[in-house]
DNA sequence: TATGAATGAGGATTCATTCAT
DNA sequence: CATGAATGAATCCTCATTCAT
């Protein structure tokens, strides 16, 4: 251990890292302008392309370690059989990656607009779209398939909403998980076409 | 006689908001100039401004009628009393209220970044949060209340997510509102702490 | 008695007047919309067009008595004979025109950069130099043409100026007039080129 | 070798500001575009915004001087005694600031409406009141008060007008500060109300 | 490594003015 | 007499980006 490899460039790059997500997150993406980046670092706009080639390629550095985690968790599922148990586990790793990147999320969702028609955006939805995909059952009902969409869904949001909650974040992040694992579980419990779904909440005008 | 071609009193207003809806949607509404939205009309950008003070103006505009009608919601369950039964109701109706006004929804999070700092998003923050409080039990657990959260939740980012899956809308809407439910439900009846009160009113189903 | 003579055509004409006038002096006639002066009026921008065919015009018009009082002024002037007495009485009646002119007087003060650009400027510049004219005596030292110039000056842009003083504005005028009589007097006294100009406020190194 | 054409550290800043002064003399700050500015200089409007926050900086950029003079007059003012002669130096010495900076006067004067709105116009009047005050004399006859007021006036407006009479400049100046002293003077003198307070430090001339 | 200087494209907004009705 | 609707031109300003030094 010890960063061998890592070339001893100064820690300038780290740093725009920081403020730039610091202040992506305060203000959006694009709100953010180069300007207030560097004005907060003392250095020039210009120093940034020194680091980065484009604004988007600051942002896109950001999100380096999520995705490969992201990749790493999905090649996993694709390897493990397709049954209740290994999708429990998918969730509940994925439940902790997503915490680990908590404030990504929070870019990531509050900038969906601006990040769509970025390359960040779309590889995002592209792995959250095959992570979707390994917690379906294949010719499941639709109560079912909603509601392991709902289970992802849950955690991808839940991640960023309950942080206005008071309490433990670790308690907050694991009450999150088990609602989420609760409603996959009962998508897996051929309980979902009859009961659930008419018997509560539908307006009776129905 | 009758003038067939130019109307009278004409419907551009009703047009700007219509074109403006389109391309929030598509685009954004930071990435909308007022220039699309004009030249789509044929008309000039100072006609806009004729019939809306601002770009934000435009965008209230079309939140208007979803406040009133989450207003309305939120007057409702302050009258009724705190009963699962209520808020079963609450949930329902919230379910109709969003999925009417769906694609207010998706620039609603997609942009939140941006409304954020405008009064739409200050606006329907803080009507989601009384309706959030309305589902919430004093004193109970962390596990309930962030199932509380996530219910609401759920349907209003799910109104959102679940257009992707295939599928008849309507049925769609309820599964969603299914899941939902459940984890109000499930908030309220002793499983979780045993402390959240006598579900009264729900048959005791499963 | 009895307007005979006056069309009877509705008041608006002269409430738009009235309105203006105002708002010119309140904020300056470029930063002044024709937009506020018809809100104001309860009218529409387009109102304003039937009875002015421009925004200048609207200016232009509010100037027209001062416009002939000067004139006439100017005429009796050159009627007269050059003398002290003549040129006393000359500011005299300017003192007065000029007061009763007042709020016009603020506006062609506060807005010269705009209004020399614009026919109202040119003409009352005109009138002025015209009026300074009078008051000037061939041949005279550059002291009494300075002199000269400065009473007719005190009095035009005083009127403006000692409206922040307390006081009767009445008196006040009266003093300014005198203080105005004073310089074209000592003007006309031969006292100027030797002792009041190096004797008082020259700085000693000189 | 040595950049023969390109300037290191261009003097664009200062070239700036010549033209903005320029054009605002000649057309007014308001309707002097920041366009005219950058295209007399070859340069693109965004340069302009590269030195100079906005237009408003620009303005006041030019000004600093000027406030700083004025300001080191007011601290000497302070400090002196409350006689004729100290009032009489204060008018000689606010006479050759005035005229230093002419350019400005005009500016100031011929803008009064657009500038009143804004820090510069703001800045300059409460240097003018305080100067002003200094010439004051307490519990002195309106007529006296009119005539101190009238002398700074005097100065103020005069330096603008009194270009258009023929003649040496510094010899103008001369002639008006002798005006400008003399109407303070005589505020000082018992001719006017016989209050005005021992004329201490006055040679008994005339 | 970084900066100073500058650009080009674009954005929201304002305004006097016009004209059919 | 007056309005509703619209225009065209202009304005200030912001931003990501570039490049010689």
């Amino acid at each position: 251990m010890g960063s061998t490899t890592t070339p001893r460039r100064s820690n300038t790059r780290q740093r725009i890292q920081d403020v730039a997500l610091k202040l992506f997150l305060e203000q959006g993406y694009e709100k953010t302008a180069l300007r207030e980046i560097s004005d907060e670092l003392g250095v020039t706009k210009a120093a940034l392309y020194y680091h980065f080639k484009t604004k988007e390629d600051i942002l896109v550095s950001l999100f380096r370690d999520l995705g490969r985690h992201m990749d790493e968790l999905i090649a996993w599922g694709k390897r493990q059989p397709r049954e209740l148990a290994v999708k429990q586990e998918l969730l509940a790793r994925c439940s902790v990656i997503f915490h680990d990147a908590a404030p990504l999320f929070d870019i990531l969702i509050a900038n969906q607009a601006t990040l769509d028609a970025l390359s960040v955006g779309q590889d995002f939805k592209d792995r959250v779209a095959a992570l979707s995909d390994l917690l379906q059952e294949e010719n499941s009902s639709l109560n079912a398939r909603v509601r392991c969409a709902t289970a992802l869904l849950t955690l991808h949001f839940g991640t960023f909403a309950i942080r206005q909650l008071d309490g433990d974040p670790e308690e907050k992040r694991l009450a999150l998980l088990a609602g989420a694992t609760e409603l996959l579980t009962s998508a897996h419990e051929g309980i979902l076409s009859g009961t659930a779904g008419p018997a509560a909440g539908v307006p009776p005008e129905g």
